[in-house]
DNA sequence: TTACTTGTGTCATACTTGTGTCATAGACAT
DNA sequence: ATGTCTATGACACAAGTATGACACAAGTAA
């Protein structure tokens, strides 16, 4: 599922926007302005931006400047529908530039062929306030890189593909290690604890007596 | 030098983009009609097509089905400038779609825009200040030509092409050398490492312990 | 020759990871 | 409730391993 931040100050224009990319299944993040989109960008990371220029606090176009060397793909939405406000858009490092009033049917076109071509399947996972990226191996909390070891990045991989089930011991180790169980050694214990502390998960990450583990969503 | 594709049967038209397009430093190839664009294709590759939709013998959304497989972004240009035909375009595969009559600096602009995003299939790659023209094989770096070594240079591009991926030893080994990896040896650490001090790039290529190496966008 | 590229060896260091120990918490029978 | 047994948490540590840094030699082209 491919994850869309719509900066955009105009409530009705957010949310004509808001309703018709979650009906074509995309996840929608929102934001009315500059500031409010900086912290989100901050601490989580977006397949395509949709941003309107003129905002409140911080506009668009400084924003872009922030989200350039991200790389992540903007499409401008502006009033000004002038041929050399679209030209400064592009010129700045947008990858269109949609000019309102615009037809929601277009908006979707072009947000469907950017992100065709960006080809980013990014194949992300999302739990509670941790965003891993498999691609790049890398997991963020509440938009902080955290480094986790080979192992220990499996095993959270392991368990949130696994949310709310009770993984038997045997089954995450021999997952993750790769060879079968053999049981009286606390090695997947340690690990489990040291996933707890990095991320700060004792509430998720849940104990199963005598069975294993379980990553549990809710509180 | 970035090579792009004209399909465009109105000669004055044709010509405008031609000598625009030259002038900001592009190769140009024209072709009045969807025979001899077909034929080109054939032949050659592009970094980018402009086509237009209405043509002689074989029409424009004929022959994007013929250059999709390829990868090669297009931009379709059309004197049908209702929305629907937009949508049309873009849904069918095209990258942007910029309705006649067009000013030809936006053209320019999209232009411009599309190669930015595009850089992997294109002849030119672009990260961080560094700057790598494929068919020459040269590098600059803030404007200023780097000199690489031929493996050096293939680790380059392998890693700015996958950019974000943490990349396995292994993969890059085999990619870059051409035979698969045995272990044990210094010899893809110390192209890292020549590589790093050559571009000054710690801080983008990032060891990934016990995988192997990221090259990271962003800060 | 000379200059250059490229692979490899060595060493030091940093990091990962499995395991052992001990304390504590849970399960269960009495 | 109490006691017992076992499983898990917490922690520290050691061994093994991966990587950075560097130097050097074999190979190659000029």
């Amino acid at each position: 599922m491919q994850k869309v931040l719509i900066v955009e100050d105009d409530d009705a224009i957010l949310n004509l926007i808001r309703v018709n990319l979650a009906a074509e299944g995309y996840l929608c993040a929102c934001a009315a302005d500059g500031k409010t989109a900086a912290d989100r960008l901050e601490n989580e990371t977006f397949d395509l931006i949709l941003l309107d220029i003129m905002l409140p606090e911080i506009n668009g176009y400084e924003l872009l400047e922030y989200i350039r060397p991200t790389g992540t793909p903007v499409i401008f939405l502006s009033a000004k529908s002038g041929v050399d406000d679209r030209i400064r858009g592009l010129k700045l490092g947008a990858d269109d530039y949609i000019a309102k009033p615009f037809q929601i049917g277009e908006l979707l076109a072009r947000v469907e062929a950017l992100l065709r071509r960006c080809g980013r399947h990014s194949r992300r996972l999302i739990f509670a306030d941790v965003e891993i990226d498999l691609p790049s191996r890398t997991v963020r909390k509440a938009g902080q890189e955290v480094e986790l070891t080979v192992k220990e990045f499996d095993l959270l991989v392991e368990l949130i593909q696994n949310k709310n089930v009770a993984l038997y011991r045997e089954r995450l180790y021999e997952k993750v290690w790769g060879e079968p169980y053999m049981g009286d050694t606390r090695t997947l214990d340690s690990h489990i604890q040291r996933l707890r502390r990095k991320l700060d998960w004792d509430r998720y990450i849940r104990t199963v007596f005598r069975i294993g583990y379980r990553l549990e969503e809710g509180k």
